[in-house]
Parts: structure tokens; sequence; C-alpha cells
DNA sequence: CTTTACGATTGACATTTATCAATTCATGCC
DNA sequence: GGCATGAATTGATAAATGTCAATCGTAAAG
């Protein structure tokens, strides 16, 4: 591994506050592994062998069910999945692939915990870490119980916007269908529902959205900080 | 406080391996409060200053957004609500009032947090109920995003009864109008969802409701542990 | 006992979403 | 450049869900 991935990984609010010697056993005890695009890392009902980070690259958490397959959420670098199934020693309920070119380290869990154990400040890191996550999907639920599809692709939108820098435009980072499922809707849907903003301040050119009246956006969308402030 | 009613919220698996001098003062600091059926005990979006413990009663979690209102979950005794909120110090994210005549223990957040501090057993166990919470949104985001209506009552009955002791009839223990918002719809698309599981082995007599061919039920059902197996 | 209130149900209809099929568009490959 | 592949879009239709209004049922209040 790199040094500024071990820095980057180290400044993640779940590892910034461990001592030295726990992140130093965790990233020895970990694998650093590469994989190309669309393949599966791990998969729902298996054991938890694992806590995954993402270093480089872009991975999708998806679920099935009822025959279908739902996405859960997309993680980029530098991020962490999958930390409530390691540390509850349960299976994953969710499955996890790249969708690029992708770098992660895998940490066993047995070494997670124990080093939760031994650590306070991390385990205290550990506790707000996994009320964000919880905090996360509930809003997640309110988004889905709540809103209407072009709802929640407008709110999406106006997130991603923001958390680019505000600037009015986004570049979709994966395909379409992947939106679609992320959003709680069938590609064809996602197709109806961009035509639906685009008479809302919104203009689409391929995998570039623009914000061209922010206004009428905000008007449609309703944005809601205890839904769409991020956690 | 009664003495059985500590004795049942010490043996909830958030307090059980807490020291005893950490349970005697998170006792100690709350606020034993009695309510009538009805009363709003929580308002999204206010600070979370207290942990609540229903005692005795029936309280409902709801959520607000896009001008319509959704039920999150019921929280029956001996169950905590809203503890992701209280761990980080931030604002509820969702509301809650009682459905009957309920006693709520109340805990100072700053006691949890401090108790929390002070106590590492009891900061493991808030991490495995944190855990579990999260697992729980999770299965309940896949469970509203891969599922219809019908389906999820399905589930819901199968669930209950399940809980019940596996006898094949459960009782409602609040209106129809909370149920059907827990499940994610209208009253109206509620009846209408009764009626189409009568045609897969339920009878329904107002609030009861009986599976009278199990094996036709599950057909339709198609429950999952990744979804249905309580965390 | 009657009245009243309110939740539950039903019917009619509108909206939202999904499905299936056909077509267009973009991209990599030869 | 031309072709092949797969994603994205569009159209037609069906299914699921929501809305509005009317009715039914039940239980509390007088």
């Amino acid at each position: 591994m790199r040094p500024e991935d071990a820095a980057a990984i180290r400044d993640l609010p779940l590892f910034h506050d461990a001592r030295e010697e726990t992140f130093a056993e965790l990233v020895r005890a970990g694998f650093l592994q590469r994989f190309p695009p669309g393949v599966v890392l791990i998969n729902e009902s298996d054991p938890a062998d694992f806590l995954h980070v993402v270093v480089e690259g872009l991975v999708e958490m998806f679920a099935t069910g009822a025959g279908r397959e739902t996405t859960i959420s997309i993680v980029r670098p530098v991020g962490v999945f999958i930390l409530a199934a390691v540390l509850n020693d349960d299976v994953y309920l969710q499955s996890a692939r790249t969708l690029e070119k992708s770098q992660v380290l895998m940490i066993p869990g047995e070494t997670v915990r124990a080093a939760m154990a031994a650590d306070p400040a991390f385990m205290h890191a550990i506790v707000t870490e996994l009320a964000r996550g919880y905090r996360r999907k509930v809003k997640e639920v309110k988004n889905q119980k709540l809103r209407t599809g072009a709802e929640r692709l407008a709110n999406w939108l106006l997130q991603e916007d923001a958390e680019a820098g505000g600037e009015g435009w986004v570049e979709l980072g994966f395909e379409k269908r992947v939106l679609s499922s992320l959003l709680g809707m069938t590609p064809e849907n996602l197709s109806r529902a961009l035509a639906t903003i685009r008479t809302h301040g919104v203009s689409v050119e391929g995998a570039i959205m623009r914000i061209t009246d922010r206004q009428a956006l905000l008007r449609f969308a309703r944005p809601s900080p205890l839904i769409d402030q991020p956690e």
C-alpha cells in the first residue's frame, strides 16, 4: 500500500482516533487487493469475514429478494463497508461488486473485534460511525417511503451537486441503470423521471446533469435536512 | 419505578453487561414518566436530550417529509428508542407518540454518554445494539424496495406470528391505519392487501388475523431470512 | 336505546411505477 | 469507416398504489 493511501485511511473518522499501534495492527493484518470492474467481492448470506475499505475505485452494495435486485449504496474512496456485520460476527445482508477497477483493503473481522476490545478510543469511533450509519439508513427509509421516484431523483441531484461543491453540475460516475436501482426504480422509470425534472430546472446531456434553475429544482424537490443532509 | 421494571430494563441486551454502578447511575438520573395515549413524546428536528426506554405501553416512531407522514417502527416494552441520536448528540430524525397509556424512562443524553465513556462493557453493548439497529434498517430498506405492499403485509404477518409463538394467529395491537403506515401504504391499500392475502391462506376478523393455510401463505410471501429474520 | 364519531371498507378513478417491445445512441473492436 | 454490443430511451400497456367519496361497522356518549 502506498503511504498516501495509508494516510487517507488513517484520516477516516473510524480510524482517526485509534491508537497508533491499533491502526498499525489493523493495516498489518489486512490484505490490499486489486480487482477489475464487475467482480463480486462479497455475497449476501456469507459469513462476514472481513471489514472492507475501498482505497481506490468504486463499489456497489446491492441486495436481492422477491426475485428482484436493488442497489443499497455506492461506496467511494475512502469508505468502509459492512462494519456492522463484522462487529456482530454475522452474515452479510448485502452483496458488493466493483463498478470500476478498484483497490480494497480487507481486514479480518477477528482483528477488528480484537482492536476494538483493546482500544477504547477506537471503540468510541466505531460507536459514532455505527450511529451515523444507522441514521443514514433511517433517512433512506424516509426517502423511500415518503417520496415519488422523480422527487428522489431531484433530491439526489441536489445532494450530489452540493457534495461536488455546488457548482451546478454533476457527472454521473456510473451507469444510469445503477442510479435507477439506487433510487429504487427501473431504468425506464429513471429516463422518465429525468424527463420530468427537465421541466424543473435541469438539463441532461449523457452523464452530465446541469442545474439550470436552482430555484425551480428546489421548488420541485422540496429537500428536507432530516432526509437529505449528509450524516 | 417498580423493582420488576428495573429488572426488566436490566435484562435488555443494552444494559445487561453494564457494571452495577453504571446501571444504577443511569436509572438514578432517569425520569420515569407516565403518558396517556396519543401524546407526542419527541419531535423530529429537536435536539436529542434523552434516551427513552418504553417500560409499559406502546410507542409509535414516525417521520414526515414531502407533505406526508410514515410510521418507522413500533416500540413495545421493554424497548429503547433514539439511541443513535443521543450518542451523536444530534437532532432526532423521528418523532414518537404513545399509542396507549405508557410508561417511559427518560435518561439524559449526557448521562448515557458519560456512562459509555466510563464503562467499556456498556460501550461494547452499545456497539452491538447499534450494529443490530443498523442491520434492521438495512432489512427495512430491502423490504421496502424489493416487495409489493401485499408481500410486505404477508411477511409481516408471518413474522408477527412467529414472534407470538407460531400458533397461527395474531391480534393487531393497534389501529390498522398505523399498520398501513408501517408497511408503507395507505389504509385503503391495506384493506385491499388484506383481501389479497385472504386468497393465500389468511382469514381476517377485525383485529384478529389467522393463518389458515401456512403453505399457501409462504408460497405467496416468499420470506427471506436476510429480510425477515429478526435482528 | 339512540345518537354520534371515527375507523375500516368499498367503489370509481387518477397517478405512479413496472413490464415488454422497439428503437436510438454510444462505444469499442475489427 | 463499418460493425457489433449493450446501455439508454421511447412507446404501448399492465400492474400497483394513491385519492376521493360513499358506506358500513363498532364502540363510546348521551
